[in-house]
RNA sequence: GGGCUCUUAGCUCAGUUGGCUAGAGCGCUUCCUUGACGUGGAAGAGGUCAGAGGUUCAAGUCCUCUAGAGCCCACCA
C-alpha cells in the first residue's frame, strides 16, 4: 500500500506542474478512496488552471449563487444550492457552454449588525456608545475576520465559482448600481416620502417591511369599554384587545348600515380617562358582526385605523414612542410606562371608573421581530416608500406570459398572489450596516428632500441651501434584490452582457416572496428582461426525523463535518438524492454513506481498468466485439442521453440515480464482470472516460482525481468534453440481453438449490457456443457444453433449450418455485389478454402501445410454455 | 379569510406531458474471501400508491369530496 504521505506530494507536485508528468498510478494507491488526501489539491488544480473563467464558444450558462452572510458559517442549505448550481454549472460546462458562476456574500444588514450588537453586549456596550461611522467600520472589520473561511468553505464544497467574479453586497459596484436604480425610481416618481406606518422593533429600533414581520397565533384578551356619549344620551362601548392604545383614540367607528348606532353617527363621545371628547363615524371597514360593531380608532397604531383617519381627516395622536414607551401626549399618569405596564394600569383604571364592561378571551395573531421576538409596534415614522404597484404589475405579466420557469411550477402562482396583493415598500432601515441612502433634507425647510451621492458627508450644500443626510440605509433586500444583474455591472457595462438574464436561479423557497419577488421586479424594471429564465426552489433541510433544525434543539449538522468524515463528493451526492423541488427534505446520513460508497466504487472500477490497460496507457480507437462490447455501449450511449436530458430539466435527482446505477449496475456488475472473460482494453478506457465525465457533475473530486491519476490525457476533466456516441450493433447487444437473461436464471436456480458449480448443457445455441467462457464465469458454473441430448433441470426464461445437470431427486425441490412462476406468469398473461380482448382498447390506444402489448403476450406465452414444459416433466 | 403542498415498501424518499407486471437507498433474509472494491459480490422477501367517488380503452399520475400532516399570505379591532 502506498503512503499517503506521497500521494499527497505526488499530487501537489502536479498542481504545479499542469502541463508535467504524471506522477502516481491507482493501482499503487490504497483500495479505499480517501477524499481528504486529494480534495485540496484538485481544487486548487483547477483553480490554478483558470479553470472555472467561462471559456469556448458555447451559449452562455450562467447562475449566480444567492449570497450567504458573510460573517457566517455555511449550512446545509448552503450546501445544497452549491451543490444543486455547481450540478448545473459543470454540466453546462463539459457540453460547452460558456458558463459562469458568480459567487458572493451579503452583508445582510440587520442580522449582522444584530450578530456584531451581541458582540458588544458582551463587552458591556451597546451600539448607542458609538457613532455610526464609527459602528460602520467596526462591523465592516468584524464581518472582515470570516471572510477567508467562508471563501474556504465554497472550496470544500467544491463550488467552480469564477472568483474573478466574486461579490460583496458592499462592493461599489452594487452601491452605485442600488443608487442609479434609487435615482431612477426618484425621477419617475416612484420614491416617496411618507409618513406611514411602520413595522417597527422597539428593541432594535428599527422599521420592517412588512414581509420580514413574523405573525404569531396568541391567546389575549378583548377588552370592552365603554365610552360614554358626550351629550349624555347613552354610550357606545367598544371592544379591544390593545386597551392601552385608547390614549390616542381620536375617533369611535361604526358600520353606516349598522341599525344599533344609526342615531350615534355623528355626535360625540367622552374617552375615559382623559379629557378628550372624540366623533363618532362611520366607515362600511367595520365588521359589524365582531365584538360591539363600534371600534375605537387609533391612527397612530394600527394599520387599519390609520387608513380610516386618512379618509376621515382624523389627527394622528402617537401615544408610544420608538422605545415602546407612552408618550407625554398621553395623560398623567400614563406617560413614561412601557406598553405592558400602561396596558394594565389602563385596564385597572377603567375597572375603578367603572368604564370597563368586561373580558373575554380572544386568540389573535401579534407581529414579532423575527430576531428578537419583541412585539412589533406600529408606529408613525417617516420613511422612503416605493411604489410598488406599477412594478408589480410589470411582474405579474411576465410571469403569466410565462417568462421564467418555475421548478415547482406551483410556486409561480403563489408568487403572482403575493404580487396582486403587494403593498408599497418602506425601503429604510435605522442601522447602521448598510447603503446609505443618498437623500438629503434642506435644513430650513423639512419638505425639501434632494437627491445627492455625497453620503460620506453630514452636511452639504447646494444652491446656497444646507443640507442634512437621512441617517438611514436601505433595507438588504433592496440591494440584493439587483443581484444578478448587479453582479454582471449590467447594464451599465455591456461586458458581461451575454451572462444576463441569467440561465437559473436557484434558492430555498422561503425567500420566494422577500427576495426572488423583487429581482424579477426589480429586473424587469432596470433591465427590461427577467433577470433569469428560470427559478429551482428548494425546500427546507430537516434533521433525520423531519423536524426543523436548530441550535436550540441541537439537532444541526455541519456540512462541514459531514465533508470531514465522507468527503466533499459524499456530502453533494448525498444531499441531492431523493431531492425534489420544492420540498423539505430530511437530511438522511445513510444517503451520504451510500454515495461516499459510490465514490469508491468509481475509485475501484477505474483500479481495475488501469490494471488492464496497463500503466502508461494512451487511449486508442475503440472497436466494439463482443456481445458485451456492443451492449454496454448501447446502454452508455442511452445514459449519456438521457442524464444530459435530466440536466437539461433540472431534475437532479433522477439523472443521479441514473448514473450512479449505470457505473454500479451496468458497467461494474455486469461489463467489467464480463471483460474478465475477454477484456477489451480501448473499450474499457473509453467507458471509464465516458463515465467519469458524465459522473462529474455530481462526484467532481473523485472523478478529477482518478483522470490526474490516470493521467491518459493532458486536459483536465472538468473542462474536457461531454462524450460522443460510438455506433454499436443493436442485434449484438441484445445477445448480451439473452446472456444476462441465461446467467440470471442459472443463478438463481443454482442459488435456490445451493448447487454451485454445475455444468450447463444445450443443443444446438450458437449464441451459448460462442459464450460459453463468458457464461461459465459469470454463472459461477463448471462448464457451459453443447451436446446432443442430456437430463436435468431446464431454464425456462429463454428459449434456448438449456438445462443444468442437477439430478433428478434435487431438481423436484424446484417443483414449488415452478408452480409460482406458472402461476404470476398465467397473471400477467391473462392481464395481457383481456387488456388486447378490449376492442376500445384497440381502437383509441396509440398503435405503438397496442404493439408493445402484443409483443409483451408473445414473450409471456413463450416463458409460460418453457415452465409448463419443464413442470409437466417432474410430474409426470 | 385567501392561496399552496404533502400522504407511495420497516425507515427516508423518487416517480416529465396518464400506458407499470409501481422504483431507489438504507434496513431485513440466505449464500459467497472469484486476483477493482466486504465502503464488496450473488439471490430474495416486502406496497390493494391515505380513503371514497368520477373522467378514460387505460389513473400513483387528471377532476371532486373526505381524513390527516405542514407551509405561505392577509388591514382577525
Amino acid at each position: 500500500m502506498c503512503e499517503p504521505q506521497s500521494t499527497m506530494r505526488s499530487l501537489v507536485q502536479f498542481v504545479n506542474n499542469i502541463t508535467g508528468v504524471i506522477y502516481l498510478h491507482l493501482m499503487k494507491l490504497p483500495k479505499i478512496y480517501d477524499p481528504k488526501e486529494y480534495e485540496a489539491d484538485i481544487y486548487a488544480l483547477w483553480e490554478k488552471s483558470k479553470a472555472f473563467a467561462p471559456s469556448g464558444k458555447g451559449k452562455p450558462y450562467s447562475i449566480a449563487v444567492p449570497p450567504p452572510n458573510a460573517n457566517g458559517d455555511l449550512h446545509l442549505g448552503h450546501a445544497l444550492t452549491l451543490a444543486l448550481e455547481d450540478i448545473a454549472i459543470r454540466f453546462h460546462r463539459l457540453r460547452g457552454n460558456r458558463t459562469l458562476l458568480i459567487p458572493g456574500a451579503d452583508h445582510a444588514g440587520f442580522e449582522t449588525q444584530v450578530v456584531y450588537e451581541r458582540r458588544l453586549a458582551q463587552e458591556g456596550k451597546s451600539r448607542f456608545d458609538l457613532t455610526r461611522e464609527e459602528l460602520y467600520k467596526n462591523i465592516w472589520d468584524f464581518v472582515a475576520e470570516n471572510r477567508d473561511n467562508f471563501e474556504n468553505q465554497y472550496r470544500r464544497l467544491g463550488a467552480s465559482v469564477d472568483w474573478e467574479h466574486y461579490t460583496f453586497t458592499l462592493d461599489s459596484k452594487v452601491i452605485k448600481r442600488a443608487y442609479k436604480t434609487f435615482k431612477k425610481m426618484w425621477d419617475e416618481g416612484l420614491i416617496y416620502r411618507g409618513e406611514r406606518l411602520v413595522n417597527f422593533c422597539t428593541h432594535h429600533g428599527t422599521a420592517f417591511a412588512d414581509i420580514e414581520v413574523e405573525y404569531k397565533e396568541e391567546q389575549g384578551h378583548l377588552w370592552y369599554i365603554r365610552y360614554p356619549l358626550a351629550d349624555g344620551s347613552g354610550e357606545v362601548v367598544v371592544a379591544t384587545t390593545r386597551p392601552e392604545t385608547m390614549l390616542g383614540d381620536v375617533a369611535v367607528a361604526v358600520h353606516p348600515e349598522d341599525t344599533r348606532y344609526k342615531g350615534f353617527i355623528g355626535k360625540t363621545a367622552k374617552l375615559p380617562l382623559t379629557e378628550r371628547e372624540i366623533p363618532i363615524i362611520a366607515d362600511d371597514f367595520v365588521d359589524k358582526d365582531f365584538g360591539t360593531g363600534a371600534v375605537k380608532i387609533t391612527p397612530a397604531h394600527d394599520q387599519n385605523d390609520f387608513e380610516a383617519g386618512e379618509r376621515h381627516d382624523l389627527p394622528k395622536l402617537t401615544v408610544i414612542s420608538h422605545e415602546g414607551k407612552i408618550t407625554h401626549d398621553a395623560p398623567e399618569p400614563y406617560p413614561g410606562l412601557t406598553v405592558q405596564e400602561a396596558r394594565k394600569k389602563v385596564v385597572a383604571d377603567l375597572e375603578e371608573q367603572g368604564a370597563l364592561v368586561k373580558t373575554e378571551n380572544h386568540t389573535h395573531s401579534v407581529g414579532h421581530c423575527y430576531k428578537c421576538d419583541t412585539i412589533i409596534q406600529p408606529l408613525i415614522r417617516e420613511q422612503w416608500f416605493i411604489d410598488m404597484e406599477p412594478l408589480a404589475k410589470r411582474a405579474i405579466d411576465s410571469l403569466e406570459a410565462g417568462e421564467i420557469i418555475f421548478y415547482p411550477e406551483a410556486k409561480k402562482k403563489q408568487l403572482i398572489t403575493y404580487l396582486k396583493q403587494l403593498r408599497d415598500w418602506n425601503i429604510s432601515r435605522q442601522i447602521a450596516w448598510g447603503i446609505p441612502i443618498p437623500a438629503f433634507q434642506n435644513v430650513d425647510d423639512p419638505e425639501d428632500w434632494i437627491y445627492d451621492e455625497r453620503v460620506t458627508e453630514e452636511i452639504i450644500t447646494r444652491d446656497d441651501k444646507t443640507y442634512h443626510r437621512d441617517p438611514d440605509v436601505f433595507d438588504t433586500w433592496f440591494s440584493s434584490g439587483q443581484w444578478p444583474f448587479a453582479t454582471l455591472e449590467y447594464p451599465d457595462d455591456e461586458t458581461n452582457a451575454e451572462f444576463y438574464p441569467l440561465s437559473l436561479m436557484e434558492t430555498g423557497f422561503d425567500i420566494l416572496m422577500p427576495w426572488v419577488s423583487r429581482m424579477i421586479m426589480l429586473g424587469l424594471y432596470v433591465t427590461d428582461q427577467v433577470p433569469f429564465k428560470a427559478v429551482y426552489l428548494h425546500g427546507l433541510i430537516l434533521d433525520e426525523h423531519g423536524q426543523k433544525m436548530s441550535k436550540s434543539k441541537g439537532n444541526v449538522t455541519n456540512p462541514l463535518e459531514v465533508v470531514d468524515k465522507y468527503g466533499s463528493d459524499a456530502l453533494r451526492m448525498g444531499i441531492i438524492s431523493g431531492q425534489s423541488a420544492g420540498n423539505n427534505q430530511p437530511f438522511v446520513l445513510g444517503k451520504v454513506v451510500g454515495a461516499r460508497n459510490f465514490a469508491n466504487k468509481l475509485w475501484n472500477v477505474s483500479r481495475f481498468v488501469e490494471g488492464i490497460v496497463g500503466e502508461n496507457y494512451s487511449p486508442g480507437d475503440p472497436k466494439p466485439e463482443t456481445a458485451a462490447d456492443h451492449w454496454i455501449l448501447t446502454k452508455l450511449q442511452h445514459t449519456t442521453n438521457a442524464l444530459a436530458k435530466e440536466l437539461e430539466q433540472y431534475r437532479f435527482s433522477e439523472a443521479y440515480e441514473r448514473i450512479y446505477h449505470f457505473i454500479w449496475d451496468d458497467l461494474a456488475d455486469w461489463y467489467i464482470e464480463a471483460s474478465k472473460a475477454t477484456p477489451n482494453t480501448d473499450l474499457l478506457a473509453y467507458a471509464l472516460e465516458s463515465v467519469l465525465t458524465l459522473a462529474h457533475p455530481f462526484a467532481p473530486f473523485v472523478t478529477e482525481t482518478i483522470w490526474q491519476a490516470l493521467g491518459w490525457r493532458e486536459e483536465l476533466l472538468i473542462t474536457y468534453h461531454w462524450p460522443s456516441s460510438i455506433s454499436a450493433d443493436k442485434k449484438a447487444a441484445q445477445d448480451f440481453e439473452d446472456i444476462k437473461i441465461i446467467v440470471t436464471e442459472v443463478r438463481y436456480i443454482t442459488n435456490v438449490l445451493k448447487e454451485q458449480g454445475r455444468t450447463l448443457y444445450f443443443t444446438d445455441a450458437p449464441l451459448l457456443a460462442e459464450n460459453a467462457q463468458l457464461i461459465t464465469r459469470l454463472g459461477r458454473l463448471r462448464a457451459v457444453q453443447q451436446i446432443e441430448s442430456g437430463k436435468g433441470l431446464h431454464l425456462t426464461q429463454t428459449h434456448h433449450n438449456a438445462w443444468l445437470d442437477i439430478d433428478q431427486a434435487t431438481a423436484r425441490n424446484y417443483l414449488e418455485e415452478l408452480e409460482v412462476k406458472k402461476a404470476s406468469q398465467t397473471e400477467v398473461i391473462d392481464r395481457l389478454k383481456s387488456r388486447l380482448g378490449n376492442k376500445s382498447y384497440i381502437d383509441n390506444a396509440p398503435k405503438e402501445i397496442v404493439k408493445q402489448t402484443r409483443s409483451q403476450l408473445k414473450e409471456a406465452e413463450a416463458v409460460l410454455e418453457g415452465i409448463n414444459r419443464e413442470y409437466n416433466r417432474f410430474s409426470n
